[in-house]
DNA sequence: TTTTTCCTGTAGCGATCACTAAAGAAAGGG
DNA sequence: CCCTTTCTTTAGTGATCGCTACAGGAAAAA
């Protein structure tokens, strides 16, 4: 066995966290290392020796992010037993966490790179294919249940798809501006409005 | 009368519009003054002779954006002779004008200024402050509709002026991520299922 | 203690940020 | 012609950007 080094001073996974926040509350550009390393209290060399540079700590924050404050559409895409109890879960927790006062307000992933100049399209890129993929994702829980019979033919899964993220982005925009938990249950309750009949129209 | 001066030599005009499509596509603080004099075609000195510096530049950018491709929305309002219709039109011109391949897509409003450093917190909450203002603009055209009878009184104003509030924000960010005019028309199309019954429950 | 290894703080790198001083150039009045 | 005015251009200003060289300190094996 050679000589042990010394070990780091910080909690790596609290660092992390800071600065998770700190990209969530102002995005990836208008997050500086002065203001990284201000939340984490570490100096540059701390920050680049046990994280990368700033792409990867941002990557790296943002897995985070979606294994945890963002992994509540999964979870219900998941585990309810029909896309409609699925997406209308996914409706309400958003109305929740988006306004949580522990945290930053609104989805990370929707809105932590929207303003990027040319150095960071593909953290912004990034992030874009990540929203498609949630899109997909309640596209394909809804196809399945049109496969099942629980949804008429005539339910344009895709549609719905893009509707429902569509709402779910402008809850995140109107979290961020201030709106309360039970404004977005309503906005919540009124898109569920839109769904489908579940039988379909007998000939 | 005194010596005439030099004139300028370029298109105020033109130059505005080119800095409100730079502000449009990357946002305030993610468009740097090189970008600006660069598609603009004019060296800085002359930028800040004719616009002041890059907030007023942007403030200006604005004002013309709500004066051109953002009025649609208070054009609806004010042209359509009910709230139902008014809103309807608001989001199927939304679906036009956000994916028009003459200009970038989705609202300026809206993204513009999402990822904003301590410096341009201003920006940022003049732009929420227009939100709102849209949102109250909504709210008080469904509110005559409830005053006139158009509406039940059951119709919670609120809860659907900040429901169409999100869906056109999330539609804006839909068109951002390259959302088609057709996609965006059928989200239209499924958030209007969300409107009231016109005529109220009779005892 | 000595040695080895890696973390930590200071201090500063080149590049870019928003912005401007200074001088040349264009236009019409005298 | 010269004069005045204001535009234009060149060439920078200090500040901040992401990032790092370097020296010193801490921890454990020898």
């Amino acid at each position: 066995m050679g000589p042990m080094a010394r070990q780091r001073a910080f909690d790596r996974d609290e660092a992390l966290d800071r600065a998770l926040r700190a990209f969530w509350r102002h995005g990836y550009e208008a997050t500086s290392i002065a203001e990284l390393t201000a939340v984490m209290d570490i100096r540059p060399p701390s920050l680049y020796a046990a994280f990368g540079d700033k792409r990867r700590l941002f990557e790296e924050a943002l897995r985070r992010y979606q294994e945890s404050y963002g992994a509540f559409t999964a979870r219900a895409l998941a585990e309810e037993p029909t896309a409609r109890k699925a997406i209308e879960r996914i409706l309400y927790e958003a109305a929740d966490e988006y306004t949580d006062p522990g945290h930053p307000h609104g989805c990370m992933i929707i809105s932590a790179a929207v303003n990027c100049g040319p150095e960071s399209s593909e953290v912004e890129e990034g992030l874009r294919l990540k929203r498609e993929a949630a899109k997909a994702a309640i596209r394909e829980r809804i196809e399945r249940d049109v496969t099942a019979g629980l949804l008429p033919p005539s339910a344009d899964a895709a549609a719905l798809a893009a509707y429902y993220a569509a709402v779910i982005q402008g809850m995140s925009t109107q979290a961020r501006d201030g709106a309360s938990r039970d404004e977005l249950e309503r906005t919540a309750a009124l898109a569920m409005r839109s769904w489908p009949a579940t039988t379909p129209p007998h000939p």
